[in-house]
RNA sequence: GGCCCCGUGGUCAAGCGGUUAAGACAUCGCCCUUUCACGGCGGAGACAUGGGUUCGAUUCCCGUCGGGGUCACCA
C-alpha cells in the first residue's frame, strides 16, 4: 500500500487537480496588470481596515488594468453570521469600491474563477489536499484536541517552542498501513501538511511594503483540512490565490509571520507564489498605548459608524488615501477638483507601521470635501442621509426643496467657501434657524452682546425695518444702510472710527449688526447676514423682529401692547 | 517567553551620510472682517537612548528601552 491508496481512502471522490488547473486558466491581461482581492470573513462587521485594504486593492488593480475581486472566507462555520456578505458588498458599493469580480450580493457572484465563497469550494480544496497526500506531503492526524492540549502544556512547562512539529508530530510518522487501519477503524482525523522546513534555517522574503524580512523556516505540520472537511485559512489562501491567479496579496500585517508557511506551501505544491503587501493596521490611542482599532471597543472601527454620522464617503476615502500615501495631501491641494481615481497610489510609499486613527483630521477633510460640493449635491447627500437617520432634517429639507437649496447655497461656490459642515449630522443645527417652523417652536434667549438695552434694541429694529431695509438693495447698499442706522443711533459708522476714539461712541456698526443678527436668528454667529436676509425676505424679517421684541419685553411706545405684537406675529 | 516588525513635534508624516530637519491636522498670536467660518502671515513644538563606523550621523552597525504583531481543527 502507498500514499495513493491512503489518498483514495480519504478522498475517494476528489477530482484530479488537473481538472481545476484547466478549468481556471491564466488570465489574459496585459503585462504588469495586478490581480488582487479583498478576502474578508463574514463576521457581520465591516471594519474600517477592510475598507482601507479594499481601497488600496481596487486602486492598484485599476491603475494597472488588472482585476480586483471579492472572495468570502467563510471556512469557520462557528463564526459565520447570516447576511454578512451583503453587508460587505453593500459597504464596498457605498464607498465606490465594487469588485470587478467575485461576490456582488449575499448569494450572487460574477467572474469565471468562482465560486468566490470558500464554503462552496470544498471539493476543490479536497482535490488539492488529496494531491498532497499522494505526494506524501500531507497526512492524516488522529490526535484529538485534548491530546494537542496536553502536548502544548508539556512544551510550555519544558519551555520549548510549542506546536506540532518534529518529535511532537506523532502522526507524521505513522505508516500508510497504520493510517489506513485507523481510518477504517473509524478514528477521527484531520489532514496536516508535512513540513520539511527547519527552524534553524532562515528564509528571506521581500514584502512590497515592509521590504526585506527574515524568518526562520516553517517546521510546523499545520492543519490544512479540518474535521468538518473545510480547509484552514492557510490552505485555502494558497489554493484559491493560485487558482484565481492572484498576483498581489494585500492583507493586514498580522499575517506577516505566516509568510514562511505560505511560501513553503506554494513551493511544495508547485505553484508560483503571488507578491505580498502587508499593510499596517490602523491604530487607536488607548490611554497612551497604541492598539489596533477594535471592533469591540471602538465604534469608529465599524464602517457603519461613518455612515451613521453622515461623514461623506469621499471624506473617508480621502482620509484613508492620506494614511496610505502621505503625498496624497499635496496632490489634492494641487488638484482640488480631480477625481480620486486620478491619484496614483504607490505601495512603496506606504508606512510600515500603523497610523493612529485621527478623527479630527478626518472631520477636517470632511469639511473641505463638503465645502466643494454644490448646493444640489449637499441637498441630495444630506437628504439621503436624513432619510435614514434624521426624520426631522428630512422633513426640513423636503418640505420646500427650492427653499432648502437656497439655504444650502449660502456662501457656497465662492472662492473661499464656508467650511462649517464636516458631516451630515452637523447640518441640522447649522441651518435650522432658517426654518420658521423650527425657529418659532424653540425657546430663544437672544444673546445680545454690546448693545443690550431693550430700548436701544427695539429702536434699532424698528428703524431698520421701517426706514432702512429693502429687499432690492445690493450688498453694498444694504450694508451702507446699516452704517446709516448706526449713525442715526449715535454709534460709530465704522469699526475703525470706533477703535480710534472708543470713548466717543457707545457702540459701532458691528454691534448694530450683531443686534440685527441676534434678533433675526437668536445666534451671535451666522453666515453672511445679507444672504440670510435675502432668503428670508422683508415679511419674515419683520416677523422675527416682532418675536425678538416680545422676548426683550421692552416698553417702547410702539409695543406697549404685547398682545398686539403677538397678533402681528400670528399673521 | 520564542520569533518578527517598528521608533522624526500632540497626530499623520517628508527625509535615504553634510538640510536653518519640509508639509498637513491640532494648538497659540496677529491680519482680513458686521459675527462665525474661510483665507493670509507668524509662533511654539521632534530625530527614544547608549555605544560604535565616519572628517561628519536623524540617516549605517550593535546593545538598551519603548511600541506593535504572532505563536489554534479563527481568520
Amino acid at each position: 500500500m502507498d500514499y495513493k491508496d491512503l489518498a483514495d481512502l480519504i478522498f475517494p471522490d476528489a477530482k484530479p487537480i488537473e481538472y481545476y488547473e484547466e478549468k481556471y486558466p491564466a488570465r489574459d491581461l496585459k503585462e504588469g496588470a495586478i490581480v488582487t482581492r479583498f478576502a474578508p470573513s463574514p463576521t457581520g462587521f465591516v471594519h474600517i481596515g477592510g475598507l482601507y485594504q479594499s481601497l488600496i486593492a481596487k486602486k492598484l488593480a485599476k491603475q494597472t488594468e488588472g482585476v480586483f475581486f471579492l472572495r468570502i472566507e467563510d471556512t469557520d462555520q462557528k463564526r459565520e453570521i447570516k447576511s454578512a456578505v451583503s453587508g460587505i458588498t453593500a459597504a464596498l458599493k457605498q464607498f465606490k469600491l465594487e469588485p470587478d469580480e467575485g461576490m456582488i450580493s449575499e448569494n450572487e457572484e460574477k467572474g469565471k474563477y468562482g465560486p468566490y465563497k470558500q464554503s462552496e469550494r470544498k471539493a476543490i480544496y479536497q482535490s488539492y489536499a488529496k494531491h498532497l497526500i499522494e505526494l506524501g506531503k500531507a497526512y492524516p492526524c488522529f490526535c484529538s484536541p485534548e491530546e494537542l492540549d496536553q502536548i502544548r502544556k508539556k512544551q510550555e512547562t519544558a519551555k520549548i517552542r510549542p506546536g506540532y512539529y518534529g518529535v511532537w508530530a506523532k502522526c507524521r510518522n505513522l505508516t500508510v498501513e497504520e493510517a489506513i487501519a485507523k481510518i477504517k477503524n473509524g478514528e477521527k482525523y484531520i489532514i496536516r501538511f508535512k513540513s520539511n522546513g527547519r527552524e534553524d534555517r532562515k528564509i528571506q522574503h521581500h514584502d512590497m511594503i515592509k521590504g526585506k524580512v527574515d524568518f526562520p523556516e516553517n517546521d510546523q505540520d499545520i492543519v490544512i483540512i479540518k474535521a468538518d472537511g473545510l480547509p484552514t485559512y492557510h490552505f485555502a489562501h494558497v489554493v484559491d490565490d493560485h487558482l484565481m491567479h492572484t498576483t498581489l496579496v494585500i492583507r493586514g500585517d498580522e499575517w506577516l509571520s505566516s509568510m514562511p508557511l505560505h511560501l513553503q506551501l506554494f513551493h511544495e505544491m508547485g505553484f508560483k507564489p503571488p507578491k505580498y503587501a502587508h499593510i499596517a493596521p490602523i491604530m487607536k490611542n488607548d490611554n497612551g498605548n497604541k492598539r489596533k482599532l477594535s471592533k469591540r471597543k471602538d465604534p469608529e472601527a465599524a464602517v457603519s459608524y461613518y455612515e451613521e454620522a453622515g461623514i461623506p464617503e469621499d471624506a473617508v476615502n480621502e482620509y484613508l488615501l492620506n494614511i496610505a500615501n502621505s503625498n496624497f495631501e499635496n496632490w489634492r491641494r494641487a488638484n482640488p477638483d480631480k477625481s480620486l481615481d486620478d491619484f496614483t497610489l504607490q505601495l512603496n510609499k506606504m508606512s510600515v507601521s500603523g497610523a493612529l486613527f485621527d478623527m479630527v483630521k478626518l472631520l477636517d477633510i470632511g469639511k473641505t470635501v463638503i465645502s466643494r460640493y454644490t448646493a444640489e449635491r449637499v441637498y441630495d447627500e444630506a437628504l439621503a442621509w436624513a432619510k435614514q437617520y434624521d426624520p426631522e432634517l428630512q422633513k426640513m429639507l423636503e418640505e420646500d426643496s427650492a427653499y432648502s437649496l437656497k439655504v444650502l447655497g449660502i456662501e457656497r461656490g465662492n472662492k473661499k467657501p464656508r467650511k462649517d459642515i464636516a458631516k451630515w449630522s452637523d447640518l441640522k443645527q447649522n441651518i435650522d434657524y432658517m426654518y420658521d417652523d423650527i425657529f418659532y417652536s424653540q425657546q430663544h434667549d437672544y444673546p445680545y452682546q454690546v448693545i443690550k438695552n431693550p430700548e436701544d434694541i427695539n429702536k434699532i429694529l424698528e428703524l431698520y425695518i421701517q426706514k432702512y431695509y429693502n429687499d432690492a438693495d445690493d450688498k453694498q447698499t444694504w450694508f451702507d444702510k446699516i452704517k446709516d442706522l448706526s449713525g442715526e443711533m449715535g454709534y460709530a459708522r465704522e469699526v475703525k472710527e470706533y477703535k480710534q476714539n472708543p470713548e466717543k461712541y457707545a457702540a459701532h456698526v458691528g454691534d448694530v449688526s450683531t443686534v440685527l443678527r441676534v434678533a433675526l436668528t437668536s445666534r451671535t454667529n451666522t453666515p453672511d447676514m445679507y444672504e440670510i436676509m435675502q432668503i428670508l425676505g422683508k415679511d419674515r424679517i419683520t416677523k422675527r423682529f416682532y418675536a425678538a421684541k416680545i422676548a426683550t419685553g421692552a416698553n417702547t411706545a410702539e409695543n406697549k401692547n404685547e398682545e398686539d405684537l403677538k397678533k402681528k406675529l400670528k399673521k
